[in-house]
DNA sequence: TTATTTTTTTAGGCTTGCCTAAAATATTTT
DNA sequence: AAAATATTTTAGGCAAGCCTAAAAAAATAA
């Protein structure tokens, strides 16, 4: 049985590990987790005790395969909640990550698993991640952005990079939804903002928000 | 914003105000919460700070009506994930208690009322007992048990007093469940034990178990 | 490669929530 | 009403998880 702390300390760690294939460092944990390097330190050595995580002092953390399954427990909770507010709930996308945060600590194995039967066995979760199965298999599809896409090509959104309430409330007002296509026509040279076809309609968007939209080329 | 203990300490204080009408003893609520004392001496002298509860040093503690509108949201949330788990994840009465004893302490407003929407406004969680509405009001029922009717009388089982796994698990194998209609034929000197009518069926119980069920008159 | 800067760890402190043991108060018995 | 017993509070300690400031190590620049 983790502490909340420990929980979170380890889903950061699994989350910061894609970014930087070596250790993770302290510091990047302490911003994350908006505590302080000092309070990580304590807490990565804590999980080095448990076999959680591998440290070594000054070289950051990685996770072990034990602290990887459990990383990919929580978020496996973390989504399958986040699908339950929105489809069962009427939640908006952009209200439902601070209630997951709570949600996914509840610790009941057979909760977990009768919440995945009554939600249909979800893939992903409404900002388009890939939900990990009870096993820890989790389903990476590569990130292509829209920013990354040429003129003339087609892309179909299927996540958000930058997922803050901000961001995506600001998507809805645009009309941009998940599973949208959209068709990069021309790019500006003076602030690089991409003219897009989107369904019928034609916009404009920054590039920016274009590097913040993951798409599947089609 | 409340810890888990002091949520806990309140809902406690809650549930042993119903015995007692004065204060509630420390001692008790130390009993309730598997806790100590002082440690709980310690607890009222916060809670009363917070004006959630009136705590005279040697006279127990009294739930403030801010405390009461609490404790009682607390109540509703855990009565409300009861029926959550039971309507829609399969759950059998006898296993709810320990994960709502974890949601009961999610924070969401909105959370809370979008599951009453979507269970229907339920009056009652799986055990029988009455669910709070939003604004603190709770509808008791006399507390009739089947022990105290009558010879010939026919009582709805409509609670249970005692709600461990222990006694739920045991009324499964018995087939008696919520609202069925129990008819006391007679009643045994040597040790109380009652037939009665269940159904189209007749079965003997314990005084015991009869002084557990709640019912009402019919 | 030495000096400077940045990152990380250590040391020491604070709060919360728990504990045991002793002291104080209340209750019950005689 | 005094003595005995039970209950409650106080005092002092401990672990977890956070903090700041100082020291140590690593990374970068000169």
């Amino acid at each position: 049985m983790l502490t909340f702390s420990e929980e979170n300390h380890l889903k950061s760690i699994f989350h910061l590990s894609s970014e930087s294939e070596s250790g993770v460092s302290t510091n990047s944990i302490a911003d994350n987790l908006n505590t302080k390097a000092s309070s990580v330190t304590e807490m990565l050595k804590k999980l080095n005790d448990k076999l959680l995580i591998v440290y070594k002092k000054y070289h950051g953390a990685q996770l072990t395969e034990k602290g990887r399954k459990t990383a990919l427990n929580i978020i496996r909770k973390h989504r399958l909640w986040e699908v339950f507010l929105v489809d069962k709930l009427n939640f908006k996308w952009d209200e439902v990550h601070d209630i997951a945060e709570q949600l996914e600590h509840i610790q009941s194995e057979k909760l977990t698993s009768e919440l995945d039967k009554f939600l249909d066995f979800p893939t992903k979760d409404p900002h388009g991640d890939p939900i990990p199965n009870p096993a820890g298999f989790i389903k990476f599809t590569p990130k292509l952005k829209l920013s990354d896409l040429n003129i003339g090509e087609t892309g179909k959104f299927v996540g958000v990079k930058d997922s803050s309430s901000t961001f995506l409330k600001y998507l809805d007002k645009r009309q941009i939804s998940l599973g949208s296509n959209i068709k990069v026509l021309h790019q500006e040279e003076f602030d690089q903002s991409l003219h897009v076809g989107l369904d019928e309609s034609n916009l404009t968007i920054s590039i920016k928000t274009a590097s913040n939209l993951y798409i599947t080329k089609i």
